[in-house]
RNA sequence: GGGCCGGUAGUUCAGUGGUAGAAUACCCGACUUGCACUCGGGCGGUCACGGGUUCGAAUCCCGUCCGGUCCA
């Protein structure tokens, strides 16, 4: 997207003396005082040139740093607000919060609903996994976990705030005034934001060579690729207080800014020592380094060795240990926020992120054999953070359970992934291949988890070579995006379309939860969907099914098979006569199907509670379905649950249900919602709307849901867990059932267990007992009938010898069998010809609608140049099939079994054959 | 949600269409004052499940389930 060239010509440039200017380097535009820059002060278009020689006057770390720029603002009449979770449960297009206007993306952008406060201010801590691998290279300029100043201004068509001149404004008096930055080393560089389904142009401000903020003027929505202007403009600014602290403090990196003292410690523990002028010279170089350019990176350090007369291997060993560290913290910080907000580390979503975190900060410190202060790091990190971050410390316990569970389950994997690797780059050695090939190191990572470095460690003890190539990473997310496919169009689209411009149906069901006939008028008939003005229909929505009954009218009658919503139109499917457009119909719903999925659902909410207070504060909604027969609710955990803790939780919920709590409904604004019950009405997902419906069970669980409910607790009856399972790493499934169908559960239960009672002859109280001495019998007979076989087979030898016919020098037995099987003649055959090594041993056993043949050549036979495989295969082919095996023995079959009488004279004659020919050719 | 790897004896695994194997553990025996070692013998399998191809499937194909892993 090309700016304009006057969409930054605005009063504060002209009023302070800024000119329009282009970077020689990078070509980008930007503004400064100094007529005669012609750079623009970004690395790498320029070095870190603040390290070491800070521009402010005013000192900061993070935590000062933080209150300067909410006092700041607030001084300047914004509103200061909390900030949002780390975890953005509120987005269905994000896992994460990745910057501050996240917390008001997409009602308040969009205009839906209106901000908590206009303008506001918030420190918001975000994350960003998208720079991990530069975390450390760049020496703090990229971190996974941060703090975003943002100072947020929405303006109205009706309502204006402030929009760029003020922007700049305080930004630059913030820069200048309060912190005593000289204003001519400040620059504001042009750029186009685009991000989050918004875009707009912004400035980035630089200092020295650092990007300290992002100033972003918020008026497009992207769709299709196309920019369409929003009726509400956002100031988006991020203030990155982490530089903004390391620009003041011109420290080496921006480590020491966040985390203190912390930083020495950690390195002590790790057991690496730097010297401070090694890290000045490079924090001034670390603007240029990139983890995605390991060419650049290169000439970097040689360029870096070079000031500092040292060896380019000598001072990669005293930084790269440095770097690790470094990654180690700002690693087990970001951990520690996220664990805080009770993610459950696994393998999809938000959990996925958090492995990674653990996996990367265990996998750096064991390059140093530390892997276990581990612990000791997330310690001094809760205590690091709990004093700025109070429910950090508040969930201390589980921060520290969560992430030893995590632990443990990656050593598992390391144990048994080595062991595996190990085998595989044997077997490669032996063929006698000294160098481990790329594919086979993409394949141990992706497929087992192993850093290439991990192989190489493997590598050496078994004497291989590994070479990592530079550009390893690179090139998996290369042949990953060749793989991407796009995704077909959703059918409520498609339904969307065909229900347009039809009025919002009136939901009866939300009056009345126990409305269950209603007259209303016929709006629409469209294929088989009924559209009325009102309904007392519930559609599927929150996991809870559509409603099921019947519509009357005119003395017809015709069923209602399903409900669904599109956008706020209510559609009936029908099966059977529809009703003319214009008609009165009358609805009767089942009532009986939709009381149990009220009991379902009520039971879904009361036992999310039940294991939030039993299991911890890391039990979320992972997912959920309220049917007719049961419901199950999916949680977030990370073990499986004991018989014990399922019990409790059964308890527990029951004990909730007798207590006959009313069930309220609220219909809350989403802000109001949101202060008064947090982040936590977010249960089942998404929630659309500037309005929510909010279901309250006491102070028990507080959800967001659309669901219909019973009116008290009580009404659930009774609710009996039936089945726990792991659905995925950190989610249990509970299935349960509640209400009416729990009875008739319960009675189901009891006719299966009287049926076996009936059927193996037992009392009901003997059960067990009886099923297990059916089993060790059952075991016995087959022992026995195993022995037997043998026996007989023992027994038979003399049998199949005088039945043998001499054919030439060879003996021929044959048998046709319809009850031993192939196993019995196998085993036969097998002993016969090593008594007799001149017999050959033919069977064809009946099995069913096949014949299997057994062919057994011994010794001599096999000597003569008779081939047990083609004589399989040619009585096989007799039998319409075909055969194979090895000289010895064959095996083969057919389904013609009729043929089977005929085959033995043929067989005699054909070895006669055989063998003539044989002797013929000596 | 998608890609990839895997599921065989209590355990760790081998087994590329033809009688399911090894090591270890376990039981018995031999040797030994005893223990360990060693040797001999034994026990132990719905080859995850369902379907298909085939005379024949642990093996090939399709689907499901489970585990692992990488990515979003």
């Amino acid at each position: 997207m090309q700016l304009k060239d006057d969409e930054f010509d605005i009063e504060f440039m002209r009023e302070n003396g800024f000119v329009r200017k282009k970077c020689k380097v990078c070509s980008s535009f930007f503004w400064t005082q100094r007529p005669d820059l012609d750079l623009c002060m970004e690395a790498p278009c320029v070095e870190n040139e603040f390290i070491g020689r800070s521009p402010a006057k005013v000192k900061a770390d993070v935590d000062e740093m933080r209150s300067i720029f909410l006092k700041f603002f607030e001084d300047n009449s914004h509103t200061l607000i909390n900030p949002y979770p780390i975890v953005a449960r509120w987005r269905d297009d994000l896992l994460v919060t990745i910057a501050s206007i996240v917390d008001f993306q997409p009602y308040v952008t969009n205009g839906e609903i209106p901000p908590p406060a206009n303008p506001l201010v918030v420190s918001q801590p975000c994350l960003r996994f998208e720079d991990i691998d530069n975390v450390g290279l760049t020496f703090g300029r990229h971190l996974t976990a941060f703090e975003m100043g943002g100072a947020h201004a929405f303006n109205y068509p009706d309502k204006f705030v402030y929009w760029k001149d003020d922007t700049i404004r305080y930004h630059h008096e913030l820069l200048t005034e309060r912190l005593g930055v000289p204003s001519d080393l400040v620059t504001y560089k042009e750029h186009f934001w685009s991000g989050g389904g918004n875009a707009g142009p912004d400035l980035e401000p630089n200092v020295m060579g650092l990007e300290i903020s992002t100033l972003v003027f918020m008026c497009y929505r992207v769709e299709n690729g196309n920019l369409i202007p929003t009726p509400v403009k956002t100031v988006d600014t991020g203030y990155g207080i982490e530089r903004w602290a390391w620009l003041t403090m011109g420290t080496p990196t921006a480590f020491h800014v966040i985390f203190g003292g912390v930083l020495d410690k950690t390195l002590d523990l790790v057991g690496i020592k730097v010297d401070d002028k090694v890290l000045l010279e490079a924090g001034k170089l670390s603007g240029a380094f990139k983890a995605s350019d390991p060419m650049g990176l290169r000439r970097n350090m040689e360029l870096l060795a070079r000031r500092l007369g040292m060896e380019l291997d000598e001072l990669k060993s005293t930084i790269e240990p440095f770097e690790n560290v470094t990654s180690i913290l700002d690693h087990t910080k970001a951990l520690v926020f996220m664990l805080a907000e009770g993610v459950v580390p696994s393998n999809v979503k938000a959990g996925y992120l958090a492995r990674m975190l653990v996996r990367r900060a265990y996998r750096l410190l064991s390059l140093y054999d530390v892997q276990s202060k581990f612990f000791d790091i997330i310690e001094t990190q809760i205590r690091h953070w709990s004093p700025q971050f109070p429910h950090i410390k508040d969930m201390k316990d589980e921060i520290i359970e969560l992430a030893d569970v995590e632990i443990k389950k990656y050593e598992m994997t390391l144990e048994r992934e080595y062991s595996g690797a190990r085998k595989k780059l044997k077997a490669l050695k032996s063929k006698g291949r000294p160098l481990i090939p790329v594919d086979i190191l993409q394949e141990l990572y992706e497929s087992h988890g192993l850093h290439p470095q991990q192989v190489s460690e493997i590598s050496k003890d078994i004497g291989m070579k590994v070479e990592i190539p530079l550009d390893f990473f690179s090139a998996l997310v290369k042949k990953k995006s060749q793989l991407e496919v796009t995704r077909p169009q959703d059918e409520q689209q498609r339904l969307m379309g065909r229900f347009a411009g039809l009025p919002e149906t009136e939901a009866l069901y939300y009056k009345d939860v126990n409305l269950f006939e209603f007259d209303a008028k016929v709006l629409r008939v469209d294929g088989n969907f009924v559209v009325l003005d009102r309904t007392a229909f519930y559609s599927e929505g929150g996991g809870q099914l559509g409603d099921r009954g019947s519509i009357v009218w005119d003395g017809k009658k015709s069923e209602v098979i399903d409900t669904v919503k599109v956008g706020s139109i209510l559609l009936h499917k029908i099966k059977g006569a529809l009703p003319p457009q214009g008609a009165t119909v009358k609805g009767i719903v089942d009532a009986k199907r939709r009381r149990a999925l009220m009991a379902h659902h009520t039971a879904a909410h009361i036992l999310n509670g039940a294991a939030r207070h039993i299991l911890g504060e890391h039990v979320w909604q992972a997912g959920a379905q309220k049917d007719v027969d049961k419901g199950r609710l999916d949680i977030t955990h990370y073990t499986h649950l004991t018989r014990e803790e399922v019990i409790e939780i059964e308890d527990k919920a029951n004990m909730v249900v007798r207590m006959n709590i009313p069930v309220e409904v609220l219909n809350l604004q989403r802000n109001e919602a949101e202060r008064k019950y947090g982040f936590r009405l977010y249960q089942g997902g998404v929630v659309p709307g500037k309005e929510i419906r909010v279901i309250k069970i006491g102070d028990w669980d507080i959800e967001a849901c659309g669901g219909t409910h019973c009116l008290r607790t009580g009404d659930v009856g009774l609710i009996k867990m039936i089945r726990v399972e792991r659905i995925q790493d950190g989610v249990e499934r509970l299935e349960f059932v509640a209400g009416e169908p729990a009875i008739k559960f319960i009675q189901l239960q009891e006719d299966v267990i009287s049926e076996i009672s009936r059927s193996i002859g037992a009392p009901q109280d003997k059960i067990v007992d009886a099923v297990d001495k059916l089993l060790i019998d059952r075991e016995s007979l087959v022992k026995k009938q195993k022995i037997m076989l043998k026996k007989i087979s023992e027994l038979s030898r003399t049998r199949v010898i005088e039945k043998a016919v001499k054919i030439s020098d060879v003996e021929v037995y044959f048998e046709l069998d319809r009850d031993l099987g192939e196993e019995f003649h196998i085993m036969l055959g097998e002993q016969i010809i090593k008594h007799n090594p001149s017999l050959i041993y033919c069977a064809i056993a009946l099995e069913g609608k096949v014949a299997k043949v057994i062919v057994f050549c011994g010794k001599k036979v096999q000597e003569k140049g008779l081939k047990a495989r083609e004589l399989a295969r040619w009585i096989s082919r007799i039998m319409g099939g075909s055969g194979g095996g090895d000289e010895r023995f064959g095996r083969g079959g057919g389904p013609l079994i009729d043929k089977a009488e005929d085959a033995e004279s043929a067989l005699y004659s054909h070895i006669e054959e055989m063998i003539r020919g044989l002797s013929k050719r000596e």
